[in-house]
RNA sequence: GGCCAGGUAGCCAAGUGGUAAGGCAACGGUCUGCAAAACCGUUACUCACCGGGUCAAAUCCGGUCCUGGCCUCCA
């Protein structure tokens, strides 16, 4: 059994999807005007932790991850640069398809982009407007939020009550100031598209309404973002996709809660922020930055600093000797060790277990890093063997499905440092320790460690 | 003002009625030619604070304080 905390419940509930078998999620994707900062990857990595999951609870996921490729913040960067916005948009989206692969973030099976999908934008329009959800004023096509009455049933707010904070300064013209822009009309604008509904281009909400419906259907199961998205943005999704289908949006919603840096959210528009592409050249591990991201409960405020991203790289550190250790182990002859066997069956049932309450990850780790512990004892006493070590890598190959930290890429090592390795297992035989140190330096410049076991010398990259 | 999170050891972080998981760091020990790793041991009489109730609370109830977020740019 397997349960989420569904923002529109404010419960956890028990995930059933609609169709057996199958989860259609939508991921809220990046805005394609900058690189996108750790802060976005948290979101990112969550995501995808969930959506590892869920295949490795054995549902097949059928996931759509949008690209907004149009917007006021895109069409200011490609009007500064004196570009077409495609040109400026799509440096972005390489730069975060490759910081995905860098952070072993699972593909989507689709990533539609906005600028792709005014036709299904524009329809879903002209059908708000023919049912009365919209009106148009001035060539803008707002969403009229009056005639929604569950409008506000995920973000929790009563209208009522609510003093806004801000003053209206709007430069469209709209019945109420609560009303949101479906389609911005365009004066002078250089972007924009003609379309039966006239020239201008998509407010920013209509696009995951539309690209989540051509993918997935009307009524879908997951759909997740930061904490940040439920107020607007996800309360219009709602609001103008069940008002045009009439039928129940999204089943489950999940919403991560932001990461903090110096204890204040971490922004662009706060200046506060690191890119991933900032850390890796400050030299760090993308597997420790995967690590931290993913190590905090995903509702959970996480503060991120440089401290804690060394204290992960020491703990992916270990987790990737660890991992080695165990391949090493697979040489040994004998019979396997009981104890393992027993720890092995505890340890997947806490892993999935503690991953089924709602992506309960520390206590998923924890259930590793136990096994960890007995397995190093076992090894250490010499009761650990190959058959062990082979149960145990097909496990850990198995979590590493979900978690994605370790490195598991037999690696062969060239032929060249092979040799240095002989030379100085030689040089140790023979009690040339001056030698076998000198040697052990000059590989460790390559990149390579090297460990004296009472099995003999084994080698870790980096 | 309304709403939502959170406050657990030096740091990170689980646990939500049965007597404080796990990681990192630190210190002591074992092993080792040395190194590293690993292993063993030590590190919260206590869970922001106050009060209540319970055989029993970090966990429930009431109140207070602090931090962060949302209230039409935002993961």
């Amino acid at each position: 059994m397997i349960v989420f905390f569904n923002t529109l419940s404010r419960k956890k509930e028990i995930f059933k999807p609609i169709e057996e078998g199958v989860v259609k999620m939508y991921t809220c994707g990046p805005t394609v005007y900058d690189f996108a900062h750790i802060g976005n990857f948290r979101a990112y990595v969550f995501e995808d932790l969930l959506h590892r999951f869920l295949e490795y609870a054995g549902y097949r996921v059928i996931r759509v991850m949008n690209i907004t490729d149009i917007d006021d913040k895109t069409i200011a960067g490609a009007i500064k640069e004196n570009v077409p916005l495609h040109q400026y948009t799509e440096k972005y989206i390489n730069a975060f398809i490759q910081d995905m692969e860098c952070l072993r973030l699972k593909k989507a099976t689709y990533f539609p982009r906005a600028t792709q999908h005014i036709k299904e934008m524009v329809s879903l329009i002209k059908t708000l407007l023919l049912k009365g959800y919209a009106y148009e004023k001035d060539g803008s096509i707002y969403f009229r939020i009056s005639s929604f009455p569950s409008y506000g049933k995920l973000s929790h707010y009563d209208f009522d009550k609510i003093v806004s904070a801000r003053t209206d300064s709007d430069e469209y013209e709209k019945e109420q100031a609560r009303d949101f822009a479906l389609w911005k009309g365009t004066k002078d604008e250089p972007f924009f598209w003609n379309t039966e509904i006239g020239k201008g281009r998509p407010g920013w909400h209509i696009e995951c309404s539309a690209m989540s419906m051509k993918y997935l259907g009307e009524t879908f199961d997951i759909h997740t973002g930061g904490v940040d998205n439920i107020f607007p943005h996800h309360e219009n999704e709602i609001a103008q996709s069940e008002a045009a289908t009439g039928k129940k949006f999204v089943n489950y919603w999940l919403h991560c809660a932001h990461l903090l840096v110096n204890g204040e959210k971490m922004s662009k528009s706060k200046g506060n922020f690191y890119t991933l592409r900032d850390l890796l050249n400050k030299g760090y591990d993308p597997l420790a930055i995967r690590y931290l991201l993913m190590s905090a409960h995903y509702r959970d405020p996480l503060n991120f600093s440089e401290k804690s991203l060394k204290q992960a790289e020491n703990t992916v550190k270990h987790l990737h000797a660890f991992y080695q250790r165990v391949s090493f182990a697979l040489t040994i002859k004998g019979e396997p060790d009981p104890v393992i066997e027993k720890s092995l069956q505890t340890s997947s049932n806490e892993f999935f277990s503690a991953l089924a309450d709602d992506l309960n990850i520390s206590a998923a780790i924890a259930s590793i890093f136990k096994l960890m512990r007995n397995i190093n004892e076992s090894f250490e006493s010499g009761r650990l063997t190959a058959k062990n070590a082979e149960k145990i890598l097909k496990f850990l190959n198995r979590i590493n499905e979900v978690l994605a930290i370790f490195e598991t890429s037999r690696e062969q090592l060239s032929l060249d440092i092979m040799q240095l390795i002989r030379e100085r297992e030689r040089a140790r035989k023979e009690k040339n320790y001056q030698l076998a140190d000198r040697l052990r330096k000059e590989i460790a410049d390559k990149g390579i460690f090297l460990e004296d076991t009472p099995y003999g010398t084994r080698w870790i990259r980096k």
